[in-house]
DNA sequence: GTCTATACCTGGATAGAC
DNA sequence: GTCTATCCAGGTATAGAC
């Protein structure tokens, strides 16, 4: 008899970790390139896999690839509720704005999976935007018209609002890499993030405030 | 002897015409899905001619797809001198947001395209970026601290407010798929870029209004 | 200028040994 | 759970006939 069989040799936490770990790297690569642009191989070649040791992990890359969209949903939906949570239209736009820029700043590729994933006409992922991210938009839309009815806000075109919210931060994830090069900086900063808050914010509650 | 000589069978307009054609369907394919998410036989496809006769036209799929950002960049850069040229703030952002939100309407796929390659990190074309739009964008927001200096409008964070205008108006071009989906319409119509005109540069005056 | 044929490669996915 | 071997589809690009 050996003692081998005693010692359980692939403890399940590790497995989670390397699965956690080609999640991230899925993320990373997904952003930059799309999913057509990325390969198994280089997934695995950056986490010195083999590709097929990937496709143990995940049956297919079209599965990886929802695996990390449904990841970076998960944690949006949790972030997202700002504005309809929010009593009052000023905490409202101010904690939406930082939410959504928070966002932008620790994730900037799962942000960017989504943006390539719309900007493609959502071909593989149309049924959850539609089902979960279109009923949230249109509930903070309501929630801005019901405040202009108090006449707590002026009343503006709040889904146009929306799209500019959703857009101005947004960039900062997307378009991260450009912005800090035109600004000649390796990376952008805790203090760009902030300026950008400051001025997303302001112009809005500007425009909004009887 | 034969006429057939002395009759030109291929005039130089048709070929114009039908690489013209070719830069066209190339633009839209690789704004919806990217240099590698798309094949030459998609184009060639597109427009009822083989991968091969694509390839007399043009060397390489990378020249074909350079040949389309140079091509939108040349139309880019004659619409955008709004703000330099403009001797007055207000009718600067009023004519620079127009424009912008016309290109995104009259071109979206060209700037998808330009987006796409952004977000990539410039692979292809940081040479021409850094070489050609960084400068603009400097001279912008040095015309804006101009006008600060002058007391002609507030002072802001102007390479913020670049970054904003920016983002905002080139969502209407990269996600507008998206948004009439959320709006329920089957496309964007006049009426859509008119109210995001409107509400972008009413943001952004009332800010920099003094 | 356009076609057929072909070279050559990359990439996703499966089978099976260990 | 990881590796080697292999299959096969699809893709870029070139050669050469017409």
């Amino acid at each position: 008899m050996t003692v081998t069989a005693s010692v359980p040799r692939t403890p399940r936490a590790a497995t989670l970790r390397k699965q956690e770990a080609i999640l991230a790297e899925a993320e990373r690569q997904f952003a930059r390139f799309g999913f057509e642009g990325v390969s198994l191989d280089s997934i695995a070649a950056a986490l010195e896999l083999s590709r097929q040791n990937l496709l143990y992990h995940w049956p297919s890359k079209e599965e990886l690839y929802r695996a990390v969209l449904d990841s970076v949903m998960d944690e949006w939906l949790a972030n997202m509720n700002a504005i309809t949570q929010a009593g009052e239209p000023r905490a409202a736009i101010q904690a939406y704005v930082a939410d959504k820029l928070r966002f932008s700043r620790e994730r900037p590729s799962g942000n960017a999976v989504f943006t390539r994933e719309m900007m493609a006409g959502a071909p593989r992922y149309a049924d959850v935007l539609k089902a979960q991210v279109m009923p949230l938009l249109h509930a903070d839309v309501a929630r801005f018209e019901r405040w202009a009815d108090e006449g707590r806000i002026r009343r503006l075109d709040f889904m146009h609002l929306m799209f500019l919210i959703w857009s101005s931060t947004q960039a900062y994830a997307d378009l991260g890499a450009q912005f800090s090069l035109y600004m000649g900086k390796p990376a952008l900063d805790d203090a760009d993030f902030e300026r950008a808050r400051g001025l997303i914010v302001n112009l809005i509650w500007r425009s909004l405030a009887v």
